[in-house]
DNA sequence: CTGAAAGCGCTAACAA
DNA sequence: TTGTTAGCGCTTTCAG
């Protein structure tokens, strides 16, 4: 990983069919970095001093009025920005205005939509985020909240893929606050946006149960997920209630992508006997099976954990809950830290809720 | 908007109710900034200097490495970290690895893949993105970009919801390269990527006319967007070529969300006679055409502009492009001009294509 | 191989 | 109301 922008070969050679509008625009070729007017040349430039413009640009108070317009003019004539990282030196770390997010994939929705909350909760406040994807590797989010962390954030909100986040301790005490959404932290105490995990598996075990079903299909993402732990532990309540003592039979794991998701569909649905009903335990998985069912001539019933964007036109039925609440109920518990809160850690669970759409519905076959 | 932890007005009226905890927990806790240790407090553990401590730190050479040996001890003893504040300020403003990303909804998959794809490709570099959704919001927008520019950050990617970039212009000048994605800068020069929009809806009519429809109805996102207007451009040459001059009387504009292009299609069903077939300029307006049509006994062929999550599971025919490439190709151009490329603004063009998958292969009503 | 001094651009104290 | 002086934490000369 190279530190961005030193690479003094390509500049050279780069420098060949220039851009003839840009050159010309930009006052003399010579000098490389059209350096940034400072404060200290506004202040030149308007005859007052380095404190003065300081105050007038800064809209404070004590300022004569037509120094202040001075000061502005000169700023605008120069194109003046104040420099934010001299700022937040100068004020100290804790006047950086950046939160960190750290999610699996930005691409999935539940991400996304989870970020999108984040963001529109944070933003009034003034903060923005810094996002990266760790692509649910484990030695990536290290690295990724490192950087982060080093760049000052003020807080950080993360969907963790380690399984341990002891590491994260000695951060902690020096006052930045931990989020941990969708999946709880392991090995420390920090705030977390989680969902109902168990029951909403459950109630899909129960909703399969209660149609008539025996024979279900299961197929979870990464075993070492909490979240998956989570779910496969509700639907097993639900099957335990019932008296179904074999369903791990029909139960497969680590299908983490659409691709592999559709491949472990496919592979149940060749059993013998098949599965009458299928449990899914997130979004991909569900959208893989749904892949694997089309123009199956009998399909089994169907229940996906996650909401789907056209789940309601497609009629899948799906245990659905609010990835943008989530991100705003982590908002709301990095404010509350931010603003003094010093409590122990808080944990908000999202419910979910079992929308009945068709899939989930179909009986067994050979029932009437 | 207030620069977090700057916006007296508004901490002291909102002081009223849920600021009595965090008041009460901030108040008294005497170290309230667990103050962090830095490089001098590292220097002065390990008894060398502040300059030899850097350069162990740092990882320079010409470091004898029992000395650097003794530092890192001294760093983990202490939970040290660099301020990469401070760092960004003495190494110059060019040295920030922060690149922006500016569009309209992270919720929309269209731009979270696009996100991904950018981040993805800028990550090996050592940038990291902030991100920021304007909501289509003009005046937020620029707001946006001012932030991101005093946070100096290296480069820009914007999805913009303005008709006009002059006020860039000074900024470019500055040394900060812009790239514009999916929508073109107006009254600037500046690098793009694009997609095909006129040849993918073009073809969109096209494969509608060739299907026997000659009644198409058309619904448009925001009609100030540029994307749209090439859109429809694109579908009136098809009209043209095809000797249709009415189709605009099945044309609705200004549909930007889900619902309103639900209500948009079903007020053109209501016609007489009704559209027999339907073009959706992109993903959300075809999100809300699918809700309308759903349980339609007769439902109209559909086109739809841009991928659809579960398009090949609805069979939906579309027309496709590839988000995340559309990100990839941003990042290339972006690290291209931070090389030090200085030729003219260059545009990519991303491809688009036509996916049957049924919808829009179904006949007008009383054809064979 | 190591160190001392300077200073990035800004804001916080404290004068005046 | 304005100005002066420090110094945030680090890297960069330039000397040892």
């Amino acid at each position: 990983m190279s530190l961005a922008g030193r690479n003094p070969e390509r500049e050279a050679d780069a420098a060949t069919d220039n851009d003839v509008i840009i050159r010309s625009m930009s006052a003399h070729p010579p000098d490389r970095q059209p350096t940034r007017p400072t404060l200290a040349q506004v202040a030149a430039l308007s005859g007052v001093s380095l404190k003065t413009a300081s105050r007038a640009l800064g809209g404070e108070s004590n300022v004569a009025e037509h120094t202040r317009t001075r000061v502005q003019e000169a700023a605008d004539q120069l194109g003046y920005r104040p420099n934010g990282i001299a700022r937040d030196l100068r004020r100290g770390a804790q006047a950086s205005t950046l939160i960190g997010l750290l999610s699996g994939d930005l691409a999935n929705p539940f991400y996304s939509r989870l970020a999108g909350g984040l963001e529109r909760e944070l933003r009034p406040h003034g903060f923005q985020l810094v996002i990266a994807s760790t692509d649910e590797d484990a030695d990536l989010e290290r690295q990724l909240v490192d950087n982060l962390l080093e760049r000052r954030i003020r807080a950080l909100v993360v969907v963790s893929a380690l399984d341990e986040h002891d590491y994260l301790a000695a951060e902690r005490r020096h006052g930045i606050p931990f989020i941990f959404a969708d999946r709880p932290p392991v090995g420390l105490s920090a705030d977390a946006v989680l969902l109902d995990n168990r029951e909403g598996a459950r109630q899909a075990g129960e909703h399969l149960i209660a149609g008539g079903h025996r024979r279900i299909g299961v197929v979870g993402d990464l075993s070492r997920l909490s979240t998956h732990h989570d779910r496969i532990d509700g639907f097993a309540e639900a099957m335990r209630a019932a008296g179904i003592a074999d369903w791990t039979d029909y139960l497969v794991q680590d299908a983490h992508d659409v691709a592999a998701a559709e491949r472990a569909v496919a592979g149940l649905l060749r059993r013998n006997p098949a599965p009458t009903a299928l449990f899914t335990t997130n979004n991909r998985i569900t959208t893989g099976a749904l892949r694997a069912l089309r123009d199956h001539p009998n399909p089994p019933a169907l229940v996906g954990f996650d909401e789907l964007e056209l789940g309601d036109v497609l009629g899948v039925t799906v245990i659905a809950h609010d990835a943008e609440e989530m991100g705003r109920q982590a908002a709301h518990l990095l404010l509350d830290r931010l603003g003094g809160e010093t409590g122990r850690a808080r944990r908000v669970v999202i419910p979910t809720r079992l929308l009945v759409r068709g899939s989930g519905e179909r009986f067994p076959a050979g029932t009437p």
